[in-house]
RNA sequence: GGAGGGGUAGCGAAGUGGUUAAACGCGGCUGACUGUAACUCAGCUCCCUACGGGUUCGGGGGUUCAAAUCCCUCCCCCUCCA
């Protein structure tokens, strides 16, 4: 793979938080960096052109839902994701991979690969590593993800041994069924709370010498200190110069956190979701502006922040706005959120460069309570 | 003036002698949400000194061990015919 690169820019001197720069057909991003979730190839209810405006980097899509609708074919015929989309930046996909977790009422794993229920209609669907990569190929995202299985948490040793295991074994079929030179090719690690079987993981991963190299397991019902712990046993074992991706992470402390382990890279569909629910992810914390003491607040929703929601609008607005689930607010919503949390991962770029990482860090931990009570992580 | 229908918690609407502080929906309040089956899901919503107590089903009066439910009376609303 040629046209992928990654470049590492400043290292933290007190942590292992790092900046760098990813190199992608379709553009070049700075890391650490927080990527937005756009699983039926749209971030919900935010237009390409808002994420541009909230500089958004790197969007995800997902292999699976677009396999069902609209079909790969389409999005191929089309010229790919990104001129079906019209979006002229990075674009990863997930394998589905996730799906096998949080679709797991309606689907089977075997060696072969996972079949799975389609949710849509109930047709009996059949997803291997081989086929993950062949769509992946056709929806042509800059970076594509290894077919694995997300293990649900918690799980017993046994268990995700043989998970591990296997999903090391369709990442070596992945790979071998990789066929685009222009798309980067990462690999992820399993291995749930088991420290042993995160370094097992990762080593044999790595071994098969990836483009790059996700954390994957977390954020599937596990505690902070134990998904921290997952990336501090995960970490060590990844080479230097690739790309780390702490997938599904997108809580303010676990950012930092990942950042603060050499982490680089993060996506999250929970600003979006809690955003069209109601929930705003602010530098002064949480805001649910669903609450009653908003619906006379005349002040914008997040003083601190430059996105269009904050800088043209009221809470009280905004309040009136999701109370009568309007689609405005839940874009601008999704829209302040999904800006907070790339403004937080671009202000940790500036302080790692600045050399100040490490109080920046504990500045926002005890801003937020991370230390003290604040277990939600925003 | 005549005939008929109806008044139930913020609203709509069940219930027509006991298991009813009263179904259900809406509205209201609160919470959840982490590689998106998610404009979704959960709880609360008469009052209180609240694992117990106090008042409710238009008003008043009866029958009954027991009434939102049966009887009497008054008030109010709606429809149709004059």
């Amino acid at each position: 793979m040629d046209k992928f690169k990654f470049n590492i820019n400043t290292k933290c001197n007190e942590t292992k938080a790092r900046t760098g720069t990813i190199v992608t057909p379709n553009g070049t991003v700075k890391t650490p960096i927080f990527m937005p979730v756009g699983t039926l190839a749209s971030v919900k209810y935010v237009s390409p052109e808002e994420l541009t405006d909230i500089e958004a980097g790197i969007i995800l899509s997902n292999t699976y839902h677009l396999w069902l609708r609209p079909g790969e074919d389409i999005i191929k015929e089309a010229g790919g994701l990104h001129r079906f989309m019209n979006v002229k930046r990075p674009i990863l996909t997930d394998s589905g991979g996730f799906q096998v977790f949080s679709l797991s009422s309606m689907r089977k794993i075997t060696e072969e690969g996972v079949a799975f229920r389609n949710h849509l209609n109930g047709d009996a669907l059949f997803l291997t590593p081989e086929k993950s990569i062949q769509i992946q190929n056709d929806l042509g995202a800059d970076i594509i993800m290894s077919f694995d299985e997300c293990p649900a948490y918690p799980a017993t040793y046994e268990y995700m041994k043989e998970s591990v295991d296997r999903t090391l074994r369709w990442a070596k079929r992945g790979k071998d069924a990789h066929k685009n030179p222009n798309q980067a090719l990462f690999g992820i690690v399993q291995g749930g709370e088991f420290s042993d079987l995160r370094e097992y993981s990762a080593r044999k991963t790595v071994e098969m010498d990836f483009d790059g190299y996700s954390i994957g397991g977390t954020s599937v019902g596990e505690s902070k200190p134990v998904m921290f712990k997952m990336i501090q046993d995960t970490v060590p074992f990844l080479p230097e110069d690739k790309p780390r991706y702490l997938m599904g992470v997108g809580t303010v402390d676990a950012i930092l956190d990942g950042i603060s382990q050499g982490v680089d890279m993060f996506d999250c569909v929970l600003p979006t979701r809690i955003a069209r629910h109601g929930t705003a992810m602010t530098t002064i914390g949480r805001i649910n502006i669903r609450n009653q003491q908003y619906d006379r607040d005349f002040t914008p929703l997040d003083p601190g922040c430059d996105c269009i929601a904050c800088k043209n609008y009221t809470r009280a607005y905004l309040r009136h706005l999701i109370k009568n689930k309007e689609g405005l607010g839940m874009r601008l919503l999704s829209i302040h959120n999904l800006r907070f949390l790339i403004k937080l991962t671009q202000n940790a770029q500036e302080a790692i460069e600045e050399g100040r990482f490490k109080a920046f860090k504990d500045e926002m931990f005890e801003r937020f309570g991370f230390n003290k009570g604040n277990t939600k992580g925003y």
